[in-house]
DNA sequence: AAGTTCTGCATTGTTAACAATCTTTGTCAA
DNA sequence: TTGACAAAGATTGTTAACAATGCAGAACTT
């Protein structure tokens, strides 16, 4: 008979593939290759992961219980496009999730975690020399889902995974003028308040740091998109 | 051809069918009338709910993607079993997301949200007087969601319902003895800090009464449960 | 009697066919 | 030309059968 400590605990609840397929959306969502609106057909899918159908129903579910994805009943799946009273709902939940972590974290963190935040903003420094705009605007998006993993919490992880991804749709949605990214420094700011232990510092350092992209937005704006398009094409340009 | 305006946004993204399992047991969890490590078979849930099996699979997706429930493949769906890990996760971010909440609704609350409160901690009142020990229990949870809601942002209520309710799997397991409710001038407390306008003592008010949650709670007790059986099974007794 | 293996049953996972809905295209009439 | 209407095609939603896995009990061996 089998040991009782050896208990498997190998039986994961999702399958890869599900995982897999929720990742690369999400994924493509921060790095703005997906733009809000777009519909994610369950063929298009299912030939671009090599999956049945039914991997990608569970993965659209998914993504939609996170906000990301759009369901609409026979109508199928698009990437989910936030209002602004969503947009600002967003920043608020941002803004308190995100102070709250880099003061503890300014309270005390560990060596790795701020090497890790290190590398990462070195990581960011290369990606701005190679003008690799891809590349710029997911490490913006993931700087602040790593301050949370430095955290070791994994619902609040998860949640700010699930919020710097819809900022990314907002962003895309009500930007001026392009997607702006993170500005370098101020990332390397807030480090520094934390290594430094200053927690009031290192809040002060991200509230302004999201405000200033926040602000970068026009969530005043009367409508979007649709009525745009309507006007555009019916009037004479 | 239909009008622009009269675009039909009726096109909710889960079906009721869906939505109504998902919220049943939340509530049955909530209520501690499902214990962790339930089983919850497709077929039971099937004829509980007077559904195909697809619904409830999805449903059941959903649930265990807030870590309410977890799926293990080829052996079915069980009720969350929180690790003393999780747990700890779990206060730190309600902690955090609280103090946050009530700290804004001391800066400004609306009258309605005030009376929703109040008129909240008088049917608790009301349960304790009837010795409803499952409207206490009930009640006592709804209260934090519904400070989340008084927020009017529905990203926080939502995540904040999840953390509620992954507290009840946590008092069920590590609870000392009985499944300790929030008393109720705690609540009362914090209200009054709130409409008194006092950020710093709302934010103490909730600080310490979720802290006595927790310290209600024995976390590092060394294992849970399976160990105790095996052992109980096969000595004697 | 204890333990192991094997067989049958129950439950879950997957697939494919079917049904329902929406979108588009083409036709016709005003 | 414009608008409405209808049919064809495509896409999504649902169901049911099938496959695979795990579980429990019986039979067998030592």
């Amino acid at each position: 008979m089998k040991n009782k400590a050896e208990e498997k605990l190998d039986t994961l609840r999702t399958d890869p593939d599900e995982q897999m397929i929720v990742d690369r959306i999400y994924s493509a969502v921060m790095e703005q290759k997906l733009a809000p609106r777009t519909k994610l057909s369950e063929l298009a899918l299912c030939e671009t992961f090599g999956v049945g159908r039914m991997r990608v129903r569970r993965a659209l579910l998914l993504l939609s219980s996170q906000g990301i994805v759009d369901l609409r009943s026979n109508r199928g799946a698009y990437v989910a496009c936030p209002s602004a009273d969503e947009a600002r709902e967003v920043f608020v939940a941002r803004l308190m999730i995100e102070t709250g972590i880099v003061q503890e974290l300014a309270r005390g963190i560990s060596h790795e975690g701020i090497q890790s935040l290190r590398a990462h903003v070195e990581k960011e420094e290369v990606a701005r020399k190679n003008n690799d705009r891809t590349e710029m605007i997911r490490l913006s998006g993931a700087f602040h889902v790593e301050l949370a993993r430095c955290h070791n919490n994994s619902v609040l992880t998860r949640v700010l995974r699930e919020l710097v991804t819809r900022t990314s749709l907002i962003v895309a949605l009500f930007g001026s003028n392009r997607g702006s990214t993170c500005p370098d420094d101020e990332h390397t700011s807030i480090i520094d308040a934390i290594a430094n232990g200053q927690p009031q510092a290192a809040e002060d350092s991200i509230r302004h740091h999201i405000l200033h992209v926040q602000n970068s937005l026009d969530l005043e704006q009367t409508q979007r998109a649709e009525p745009d398009l309507a006007k555009i094409l019916t009037g004479r340009m």
